[in-house]
DNA sequence: TCCGACTTTCGATGAGCGTTAGAAAGTCCC
DNA sequence: GGGACTTTCTAACGCTCATCGAAAGTCGGA
């Protein structure tokens, strides 16, 4: 083991292995998903860290910064998917179906609240500018994807820019109440697996913008072979 | 007039028509909708409302207070279209669809930012105990709404709870990304109309559970004649 | 007309937050 | 052994929400 941790040692004795900026992102994001990003001092941040409060200021600029970092992973494992989803092929239906579908599941597992960045996030456009970006390359890749649906006869006739909007941010919706139930059990008074929330989420789209109702059943099953439970 | 404003006089010799909650209550409002619950401070709404900061904790117990004050407008107006909805009567379908279109337009005009409450309010449920219990009864009312349809043969055969959950959540996460394209712009270079957006995703929504899809068209007018642009 | 009760607002204050600045305590390499 | 570098610390500032007791007015009865 080389790391003889050069720099003034910690006033708690602790020593971290590994990178503290990795540290810090965990403890963060455990903390920002927990509590919210509004209710998460730094105090806390670094109480956890094993450091003292200023010294998280050293590894960030600001709270911000630690949230964009975190905040970064969101779209880009969705953009993932989305090039595996478009190496794999298929019909733009079921490319659709695996996207949405995955979209939804993931939103559910998140550790985050998406809902929370756009509040945070739209008020600072310079600094979240990579999420944004990566937001509008997702969604145009969604609304591409509808349009060729519909060019090749399979789904009805929309506007694909605003479908897309509305799936994606239907996901993001679902993830507020699934939180809200899981976490806080306010609504609803039923358990439902974020497997099955996405499932339905992808079927409900997919039954809405299909000309034959009938394929969703052969969609779903596609993408649970293509994209099974992990 | 009768109000000859006992008490001691305003700093800045202003003197309030109406209650000071009313006006305190207005000024949040815009504020909070204009730059988020968490970058609004109590000085910000003190001043435009004519008084020092302290002042507002009179009428205030805490800034959650406003909050809750607010919010609880969100269901109530929903709950309320449900009551002129029933009372209408028609298809559970057609009940379905003015409902949700209602929802959905709600959403975007409404001056707030329902997922920010999420947050922020589950966290505490008694004191959001009200609006939670509200959110319920919308649930309820919407998954009854879809077994009548289910039951009448007009909806396919779905989970009426999940669904319900899902529908509505649909409408708050079409909020998000409406409030951010029309504040920031950062999302979609098109603009929508919050009534063409609410149409759609009524729309999507029946298209995806009715059976047969054609009768569409006929909610739709339906719902644009009873519910008119206001 | 005065006086006590009540209402509403004020100013001062305190604890807690995010952030900055500069000193301190180590390692590393010549 | 000593200077450069890295990492953490302590101390401080300005801002926030919230509390407290005093202050300044109205009101109603003696």
């Amino acid at each position: 083991m080389r790391r003889r941790h050069v720099g003034r040692p910690r006033a708690d004795g602790s020593r971290n292995e590994g990178h503290p900026r990795d540290e810090i992102i965990a403890v963060a994001s455990r903390l920002f998903s927990e509590h919210g990003v509004a209710r998460t001092t730094m105090s806390e941040i670094a109480r956890r860290s094993g450091l003292r409060q200023s010294s998280v200021y050293y590894h960030f600029k600001d709270r911000d910064q630690i949230l964009v970092e975190i905040v970064s992973v969101a779209n880009r494992v969705i953009l993932e998917h989305l090039e595996r989803v478009t190496a794999d092929g298929g019909s733009a239906a079921e490319r659709l179906y695996r996207l949405l579908r995955f979209d939804a599941r993931q939103m559910c597992r998140f550790a985050f609240d998406i809902n929370e960045i756009y509040r945070l996030g739209a008020l600072q456009d310079e600094r979240f500018a990579d999420f944004w970006n990566e937001r509008q390359e997702l969604n145009d890749a969604v609304a591409a994807l509808i349009a060729e649906g519909i060019a090749d006869g399979a789904l009805r006739e929309v506007d694909p820019t605003l479908t897309a909007l509305v799936l994606l941010s239907n996901d993001e919706g679902t993830q507020n109440w699934f939180r809200s139930m899981g976490e806080f059990g306010q609504v609803g008074g039923d358990h439902y697996d974020p497997e099955d929330i996405a499932t339905f989420v992808a079927d409900l789209a997919l039954a809405g913008l299909l000309r034959d109702r009938d394929q969703v059943d052969h969609l779903r099953a596609r993408a649970l072979e293509l994209d099974p439970r992990d």
